[in-house]
DNA sequence: CCGTTCCGAGAACAGATGTTACGGTAACGT
DNA sequence: ACGTTACCGTAACATCTGTTCTCGGAACGG
């Protein structure tokens, strides 16, 4: 046998840097010489973990994912009970701290590419469908009255307004500050009776 | 004289080539060529009319702007009272027909370019504000009793939900069908107490 | 009818980018 | 030791992009 590299630490590299280099200088920048500047190595290397391109954009936007992922199931464990899971899990999505700044700028990103890709469409549809499922199984918990259509509303309501506050304020930080974008989902959630 | 170009008819003509590369191809494709083969010209013209392709784009940026202008006072001129002026109008941002489709998709990629582009950005941020102050002087109307900053938060709630739901909409047609939108956007208004 | 003057097509160019090909090299089995 | 084989740095290549430049030509004034 050759040499053998340590996969997944190289992987993982390139993970850091392609994520580095989307949250720093944007999709359109995310180039292979980009992401091998950043990581310390060569497009030889990159262009050895990954096929092509468009697998090394799938593979940011799988990335992605897991990072929302594991944030939001942290927010969701250390709540107390339903109505705080469901308020923490919301707020994960705003653009309120620099990293979440950093996420809502890298999913805006993707949410745009993917209107002319369709892999990347697919995988947002994915990766939104489990979100709103994780949503509907946190306001059925907070409230277990409702009937499935309410429930179902309430989830597309909420999904828009953390996903939209997330875009605007990623654009437009100055206007959607962190205590607006709070205060909105504060008071939307008091509306619906979800508070 | 040599002969007289009409230039208005076409800025308006790349304009709304920029606008419709933008639709259909996305961001990342929308080149010069495109946007002159789209036009049914050179890049000569292109470049003779604007002097480089930020023009451009800032051009249509303005003209996305006068187009939903035009779409919300269309709609709140035709309403019966504040509150259906103020349904009427947060209705057109949701991606809910053709073109309010095409206008999300547009939206969304101007938005995402304005993460790496100062001048879209101030832009962005110049129309947002235009149209939040549209949005509380309707909310004002609907709710006179209302102190001010809690028309100001439930403008960024509902600014954030339909600007959500659109850019959701435009990514996944399937998954945010029309009456789902509709569905949410009443939901909220009702649970404000604006229905 | 002609010279002037702008218009715009289209080639040309420099830079960037995705992708491919080549070659040195270091580890592993024998 | 040594051949083999995967690994990856390097560079070349083709393509695409924004931008510049040139030149033919059409419209207008005289």
């Amino acid at each position: 046998m050759p040499r053998t590299a340590d996969r997944p630490a190289q992987e993982q590299l390139l993970s850091r840097a392609v994520w580095q280099v989307l949250a720093e200088q944007g999709l359109d920048r995310l180039t292979i010489r980009a992401v091998a500047a950043t990581a310390g190595c060569t497009t030889g290397l990159v262009m050895h973990r990954f096929p092509n391109r468009q697998a090394l954009l799938l593979h940011a936007r799988q990335l992605l994912h897991e990072r929302t992922r594991q944030r939001m199931e942290a927010r969701e464990v250390a709540a107390a009970d339903a109505h705080a899971a469901l308020r923490a899990v919301l707020a994960q999505s705003l653009a309120v701290d620099s990293d979440g700044r950093t996420h809502a700028v890298v999913w805006l990103g993707f949410l745009a590419a993917a209107v002319s890709d369709e892999e990347l469409a697919a995988a947002h549809r994915v990766h939104n469908r489990a979100f709103r499922d994780r949503l509907a199984r946190l306001v059925s918990a907070a409230a277990p009255d409702w009937p499935r259509a309410r429930v179902t509303t309430a989830v597309t309501a909420l999904a828009a307004m953390v996903e939209g506050a997330a875009v605007l304020g990623a654009a437009d930080p100055e206007g959607y500050s962190a205590h607006a974008q709070h205060a909105a989902l504060a008071a939307t959630l008091t509306a619906y009776g979800l508070g």
